[in-house]
DNA sequence: TGTCGTGATCTGTGATCACAGTTAGGTTGG
DNA sequence: CCAACCTAACTGTGATCACAGATCACGACA
């Protein structure tokens, strides 16, 4: 159907961009690096990305563009183009002809997830042990600590949600592979709604539960410079996490 | 900033949908699958996918909005939803103020790639062993002689491309893993500009080069169901191919 | 009292228009 | 003849309008 997208432009005839800063000529405002002002559509999706890793969206919550446009003063355009993307992660998903909604995950997605977790973010871990610095160490420990005080009495299941969030990304970023990051989100976009939903509708799991004690195994492996032990723990606190899911939270068929 | 985005809709007071079908009675009915009809904009977006998994656009192309859609004899409003899910998959790139163009991957971005192809598409090859039929084993085999076919003299290109994914994918799609093949799907996405821009222009190496005993030793391996062997073929095709790109292909800094 | 039909309302999808920014080409001045 | 400016065309982004389809609630009929 489509033969040629583009027929008149050969990509080969244009190896070089011109450029439109003059060449030769280094000043200080080649310094400031072209704050590329954020289109509002990738702010949209930013900010429902932040909700669903959250778990502030939960499984099954109908979106309506139009209400979320309204909610955050913006047209229905932006919002249209982040849904979209969202969309395309599976991330949301839009009934035939419904709404869009959260996805509800089946048991058997669920489980595929978590397989799929544990090769990818144990590899990242492993890869991570190799490389990671004691700068990032150190800022990996912080927030382990920051989680620990939020699991504490009186539980704060919002920030250790955060907290949780950094230091797993913490130690992925190390690895310095940014396309494995940007895979990871996308498990953690999927995941998020009942991962996080439930450890915030269940702070008691938080204190003295498997999490802490495999937080304290990673950093005790990151610290030995031990890829398999980190790849470990990073194995039992997803693993942990899953089977409390599996056994208590609603999943749908 | 936004604090609810639905906030009239409390997601656990609707519980279980109340269903159009009638409970309890069996019909005719039941047997169509309420076959949604496929919108405008995902079709687009499955015509962008394959141009770019078969290497039709070239990395550093550019592509136009209006362009596009006057080419596909749509509007603009579906392929500015492509784009958008495509540019969230970072198989296309929006340059600040220019145009939309497919990504002209850097040397260590394209190494990261692969290292990222092996793990993930190693561990597919070793799920889908432990559990691929015999049929679907013979599916394989079927795309490994079409490969083999198009590779052979006179070498057709497009054909062999269009094998190799059908072989890859066969595969894959034996573990039953759905979110695994969407993963890998979006890592072809990437890869694929260069990976088979390649081959479209260096058939020599179809013929009697390393794919061809990588996917009989996979299949091979298939046979004795041997997940290790698997694994390792299918890293060892993907490894050679690569390490040509790196060699051949224009590779950005 | 239970069930079905029906209309108002809301849904996402697509098209069209408006706009700021950039690019490319042509023209003018040196 | 070369370089610099300047204009015109084109870029993606955002907003608004239009429309088919689905949902839901109310009301009428059995």
């Amino acid at each position: 159907m489509v033969a040629r997208v583009q027929p008149s432009v050969a990509p080969q005839s244009r190896l070089a961009a011109p450029g439109a800063g003059k060449v030769g000529e280094v000043s200080a405002l080649d310094e400031v690096g072209s704050l590329q002002h954020e289109t509002l559509g990738e702010r949209v999706t930013g900010e429902l990305r932040a909700l669903l890793i959250a778990g502030r969206l939960a499984p099954g919550e109908k979106l309506s563009l139009r209400r979320v446009a309204e909610a955050l003063g913006v047209s229905m355009m932006p919002v249209r183009e982040a849904v979209s993307r969202l969309a395309a992660d599976k991330a949301l998903e839009v009934l035939p002809g419904r709404a869009v909604r959260v996805p509800v995950l089946t048991l058997a997605q669920f489980r595929e997830l978590t397989r799929i977790r544990l090769v990818v973010e144990g590899f990242a871990a492993e890869e991570a042990t190799k490389v990671i610095t004691e700068a990032q160490i150190a800022v990996v420990a912080r927030h382990e600590a920051a989680f620990l005080a939020a699991a504490k009495d009186p539980p704060d299941p919002a920030a250790a949600v955060g907290a949780n969030r950094d230091l797993h990304f913490a130690l992925y970023e190390a690895a310095g592979m940014p396309s494995l990051i940007e895979m990871i989100s996308r498990l953690w976009l999927k995941a998020g709604p009942i991962l996080n939903l439930d450890m915030r509708h269940e702070p008691k799991r938080l204190d003295g539960g498997s999490a802490v004690v495999a937080h304290a195994q990673l950093l005790a492996a990151l610290r030995r410079r031990d890829p398999a032990a980190a790849r470990q723990a990073l194995v039992e606190d997803i693993s942990a996490a899953a089977e409390h899911i599996e056994r208590t939270a609603r999943l749908a068929e």
